[in-house]
DNA sequence: CTTGACCGGGG
DNA sequence: GTGTACGGTCAAG
C-alpha cells in the first residue's frame, strides 16, 4: 500500500544482528504511522594514502576485523569518488552490519597500511538515514510498502520506497502543553492544556471547575500518563521540561514503582546526555522543550535578557504569568489556603506554554525541514549544530565528503589563536541627541559572504584567474567558481526575499501567512548562522580566515557608509557592526537620498535599509568620560523606549535598582535630568528611612550545587548556609532570594534569605546598587555620586517596620 | 590584563 | 547512541 505522511521521529533498533530503522509520523488522514526499513546499513569512509587503491587495502581489511577481542564483520567495501574541499578524490566506502560497529571498525581500519584517515564515522544512524533518503522530518513524504500487524499504531508498514512530495497544507498536530508544581520534592499539581481541554490534576479539593481531584501523587502521575497515552499526542511540550518536569516525573514515578513509559511503542522515556544538559526523548512523539529553543535560537534577537517563561511570554505574546512568587506558592500549599489561586497559576503556565508553542513549534518544524534534523534535535540545537547539520545534508546532495570534527586538542589550538577583530563600533558623543534615523544593512554578514564569495574552499586558491585580494589580511578569495557557503547563503537569502514578498499579499493571522512567516524566520536564522559557524572552534568546516574576512569587509562597508553620510552633511551619532545612527536638521527629509547614494555603490545583493526614526537618544559615557559603546536608550515619537546594554533587565540586580534606572532613563529621555536626579535622591532617602519594601531589595541567584560544595564565597551561598543552620530546608537547584543586612563583615557574611532579613543595609543598596546604576546615566549631566546620595554622606541603617 | 568559578531555566 | 555539544560575567590572581 502507499500512504502520504509527515514524519515526527526516526530511530532504530537492532533485530537479529541487523538494524531496523523506524519512521514515525502521521498520515494525511490523521492516522498514526510506523514504517520500518530493514535494508539500510551503516557505513563510513576511509581515505587512502597516495599510490594506494582499493585492492591494496581490501585484502588487509578482509571480511572481519578484530577490535578488543571482538570479531566485527565488514559487509562491503567499495571505491567511491567524492568531492573533498576543491578536489575530486577516491575514498573507500566501508559498510558495517550494525551502527555500534562503526566506531570499532573505524579504529581498526585507521591502522591498516595505506589508509591515511577515516571520514563520516560519527554521524548518528538515524541522521544518516534521513540524509541519504533525502527527506526531512515535518515535510510530506510518500511511503510505499507492505502492511504489518500492530496494535500500537493505526498503520504499520515495511518500507519499499520513501520519497518527499509536495503537498501544500501542514496537518494539525495534536499538541499537549503540561507543567508540574512541586512542594517538598513531591508533585502536587499538574496542568494539561491541549486543543480542546485545559485542566489541573491535584490531590486536594480545590474550588475550580477545571480541577480534577485525584487520590494521591501516584494517581496524579498515572492520570497524566494515561492522558498522554490514550490521547496519543504527536507533540508534548513545556518550558524547561528536560531539566525539570521530566526529571521529577522520573524520580517520583520510580518512587511509586512506576515506569515513564510514554513512547508510542510503549518504551520508557530516554534521558540523553547532550553536553551540559540532558534531554528527555519520547520515542515516536516529539518532545519539544521550548526553553532550549528560546535560549539557543531566539534569545539573540530578543530584548529580554532573562529567559524565564514570564519574560519570554511577555515579549513574544504580550502576556504575563500570574504574579505569584515561589515563596507564596510554597506557603499556599503548606498552609492549605488560596489553593484556587495556586491552581489558577498552574493552569496559566500551561496555557502560556500552549500559546507560545503555537508560535514556536512551526518555527522548530521549519528548521527540521530545512536541516533534516528531528524536531527533537531542532528545538535543542545551537547555531553551530544547525549550520553543521544543514551543511552535512547539502554536502551529501553534492557528493561532497565532510571534514572531520576537530579533536579536543585541535579545538583548544583554535581557541588559543585568540579572537580576530569583530564589528566596527563608532564611539558616540555622550549626552542627548535629537532626531535620529537608524539605518542598517539587511543581513550584513551573509550578503558580504555572497558578494565576495567567502568560503573555506575559495580561500587562497593556487592558479586562480580572478582572486579577490584582501591585502590587509594577507589572503584572497577566488572568484572563478562559486563557493559552497556563498551558494547556500545566496539560495537562502533569495528564497527568503521571495517569501517576504508573498507575505505582503497574505492576510496576517491566516494559516498561510503563519506558515510562510515561519519558513522565512527559519531561513533568516540559518542564513545568519553561517558566519558564526566559520569561526566556531568545533566546526567541521572551520575557517578562521573566512570568518575574519567577513567581519573585515563588514567594517569596510559600515565605514564607507559613515563616510557617505558625512559627505552628505549628515552627522553620525553612533554605529555598531551593521547599523548607523544619523541626525540632521530633519533626518526624515534625507532618508531616500541617503539610501540611494549608499546602495548605488554596494555590490549586488547588499542593501542598506531604513530601520526607524527616534525623537531622542541618550548615550552614556565611560569612566574616562568618552562616549560608551553598546549602552544607550532611544525614544520613539510615541514615547516607546528602547533600552540597550543597561542593567535594568538583569536578575542579579535588585528590583529597586532596576526600577530606579528605568525611571532615570525615562526622565532623561524627556529631557528632565534634574527630575531624574531628584528621583534618585528620593529613593536614597527612602532607603535610609527604611521605607523600601523588602520585595524591592531582594536579589535572586540559583544554587547550582549543594551549598556545602562551594569553594568560592558568594552571597547566595552564604545566605543559604546560614538558613540551613537555622533549620531551613534548602538544596541544590533552589533559587535563593536574599537581602544584604546591616552589621559587620563582607557582603556575603551579611546576606540573609528574606525570611531572616529583619534589617537591611541601606548603605549597600545606596552605594552599590542605586547610585552606580543611576550614575551610569546621570554623570553625563555633571552629577557626582555624592550629589545623588544627598548632602549627608553618612548613610544610616534601615529597619523593616 | 588574564584565569578560573559560576550561572542559566524550572518550583 | 556511528554518543559526551555554551557563552557570558565577575572576582580573584
Amino acid at each position: 500500500m502507499k500512504t502520504e505522511a509527515q514524519v515526527l521521529d526516526v530511530d532504530y533498533t537492532v533485530k537479529d544482528g541487523s538494524p531496523v530503522v523506524r519512521v514515525y509520523g502521521k498520515t494525511a488522514d490523521g492516522e498514526s504511522l510506523r514504517a520500518v526499513e530493514t535494508r539500510f546499513r551503516p557505513y563510513f569512509y576511509a581515505e587512502l594514502e597516495k599510490d594506494y587503491g582499493l585492492q591494496d587495502v581490501a585484502d588487509d581489511i578482509g571480511e572481519t576485523l578484530v577490535h578488543d577481542g571482538e570479531e566485527i564483520p565488514v559487509i562491503d567495501i567499495e571505491e567511491v569518488s567524492m568531492v573533498d574541499g576543491r578536489e575530486q578524490t577516491d575514498f573507500l566506502k566501508i559498510t558495517a552490519r550494525e551502527p555500534p560497529h562503526v566506531p570499532k571498525l573505524r579504529k581498526e581500519v585507521e591502522d591498516i597500511e595505506g589508509v591515511s584517515g577515516t571520514r563520516e564515522f560519527d554521524i548518528p544512524f538515524y541522521k544518516r538515514y534521513i540524509i541519504d533518503k533525502g527527506f526531512s522530518p515535518a515535510e510530506w513524504i510518500e511511503i510505499r510498502g507492505e502492511e504489518l500487524e500492530t496494535d500500537k499504531f493505526d498503520i504499520s508498514l515495511e518500507i519499499n520506497s520513501l520519497e518527499s512530495i509536495n503537498r501544500e497544507q501542514d496537518q494539525e498536530w495534536d499538541v499537549l502543553a503540561f507543567d508540574l508544581e512541586l512542594n517538598d520534592g513531591k508533585i502536587v499539581m499538574a496542568s494539561l492544556v491541549d486543543e480542546e481541554s485545559a485542566k489541573v490534576l491535584t490531590f486536594r479539593e480545590v474550588d475550580r471547575e477545571f480541577v480534577r481531584t485525584v487520590e494521591d501523587e501516584k494517581s496524579l502521575i498515572e492520570q497524566l500518563f494515561e492522558q498522554i497515552k490514550s490521547r496519543d499526542y504527536d507533540i508534548v511540550t513545556g518550558y524547561n521540561t528536560d531539566e525539570f518536569d521530566f526529571k521529577k516525573l522520573r524520580e517520583r514515578a520510580q518512587h511509586h514503582g512506576m515506569e515513564v513509559d510514554l513512547g508510542r511503542n510503549g518504551e520508557r522515556v530516554k534521558f540523553k546526555r547532550r553536553g551540559r544538559f540532558s534531554a528527555a526523548r519520547i520515542k515516536g512523539r516529539a518532545h519539544i522543550d521550548l526553553y532550549p529553543f528560546v535560549d539557543h535560537v531566539l534569545s539573540q534577537g530578543m530584548d529580554s535578557e532573562t529567559l524565564d517563561l514570564d519574560s519570554v511570554a511577555e515579549e513574544l505574546l504580550g502576556k504575563n504569568k500570574d504574579d505569584v512568587s515561589w515563596e507564596q506558592m510554597k506557603t499556599m500549599w503548606e498552609e492549605n489556603r488560596d489553593l484556587d489561586k495556586f491552581a489558577d497559576y498552574s493552569l496559566k503556565d500551561s496555557e502560556l506554554v500552549y500559546e507560545l508553542a503555537d508560535e514556536l513549534i512551526p518555527q522548530v518544524l521549519e528548521l527540521s525541514q530545512i536541516s533534516g534534523l528531528l524536531p527533537f534535535d531542532a528545538c535543542r540545537l545551537t547555531y553551530g549544530q544547525l549550520t553543521e547539520n544543514f551543511l552535512l545534508r547539502e554536502a551529501s546532495r553534492r557528493d561532497m565528503i565532510a571534514p572531520n570534527r576537530p579533536s579536543r586538542n585541535k579545538q583548544r589550538r583554535r581557541q588559543n589563536q585568540g579572537a580576530y577583530e569583530g564589528g566596527f563600533v563608532y564611539t558616540p558623543d555622550s549626552g542627548i541627541h535629537h532626531g535620529i534615523g537608524v539605518f542598517d544593512f539587511r543581513s550584513l554578514y551573509p550578503t558580504v559572504m555572497v558578494a565576495h564569495n567567502i568560503s573555506p574552499e575559495t580561500l587562497d586558491v593556487e592558479e586562480c584567474g580572478d582572486a579577490y585580494d584582501i591585502d590587509e589580511l594577507g589572503y584572497s578569495f577566488c572568484q572563478d567558481f562559486q563557493g559552497f557557503f556563498p551558494e547556500l547563503v545566496e539560495e537562502l537569502v533569495e528564497e527568503r526575499y521571495e517569501l517576504k514578498k508573498q507575505l505582503d499579499d497574505l492576510e496576517e493571522d491566516s494559516k498561510e501567512f503563519r506558515s510562510v512567516y515561519s519558513r522565512q524566520e527559519a531561513e533568516k536564522i540559518l542564513a545568519n548562522s553561517f558566519y558564526g559557524y566559520l569561526g566556531y572552534n568545533g566546526a567541521r568546516w572551520y575557517s578562521r580566515e573566512a570568518a575574519e574576512a567577513t567581519t573585515f569587509l563588514g567594517r569596510k562597508y559600515i565605514e564607507d557608509t559613515i563616510e557617505t553620510a558625512s559627505e552628505m552633511g549628515l552627522e553620525v551619532v553612533y554605529g555598531d557592526t551593521d547599523s548607523v545612527f544619523l541626525k540632521n536638521e530633519d533626518i526624515r527629509e534625507n532618508i531616500d537620498e541617503f539610501l540611494k547614494s549608499v546602495n548605488s555603490d554596494l555590490p549586488e545583493f547588499m542593501e542598506l535599509e531604513f530601520e526607524g526614526y527616534f525623537d531622542t537618544g541618550f548615550f552614556t559615557s565611560t569612566e574616562s568620560g568618552e562616549g560608551a559603546k553598546k549602552k544607550y536608550a532611544l525614544m520613539k515619537p510615541d514615547g516607546e523606549m528602547k533600552i540597550t546594554g543597561f542593567e535594568q533587565v538583569r536578575r542579579d540586580w535588585s528590583p529597586v535598582a532596576k526600577k530606579t534606572q528605568k525611571e532615570v532613563l525615562k526622565k532623561v529621555l524627556n529631557e528632565k535630568p534634574d527630575e531624574a536626579a531628584d528621583h534618585v535622591k528620593q529613593v536614597v532617602e527612602m532607603l535610609r528611612e527604611g521605607e523600601v519594601d523588602v520585595e524591592d531589595l531582594r536579589i535572586y541567584t540559583t544554587l547550582t550545587k549543594p551549598p556545602e560544595e562551594y569553594d568560592a564565597t558568594a552571597p547566595h551561598v552564604e545566605a543559604a548556609r546560614k538558613a540551613i543552620k537555622r533549620g531551613e530546608k534548602i538544596e541544590d537547584g533552589d533559587t535563593i532570594s536574599y537581602v544584604i543586612t546591616d552589621g559587620g563583615g563582607s557582603i556575603s557574611e551579611r546576606a540573609e534569605i528574606v525570611k531572616y532579613a529583619d534589617t537591611y543595609d541601606s548603605s549597600y543598596y545606596i552605594d552599590s546598587q542605586i547610585v552606580p546604576v543611576s550614575n551610569r546615566v546621570l554623570k553625563v549631566f555633571g552629577y557626582t555620586e555624592d550629589q545623588l546620595k544627598g548632602k549627608g554622606k553618612q548613610s544610616g541603617l534601615g529597619q523593616f517596620g
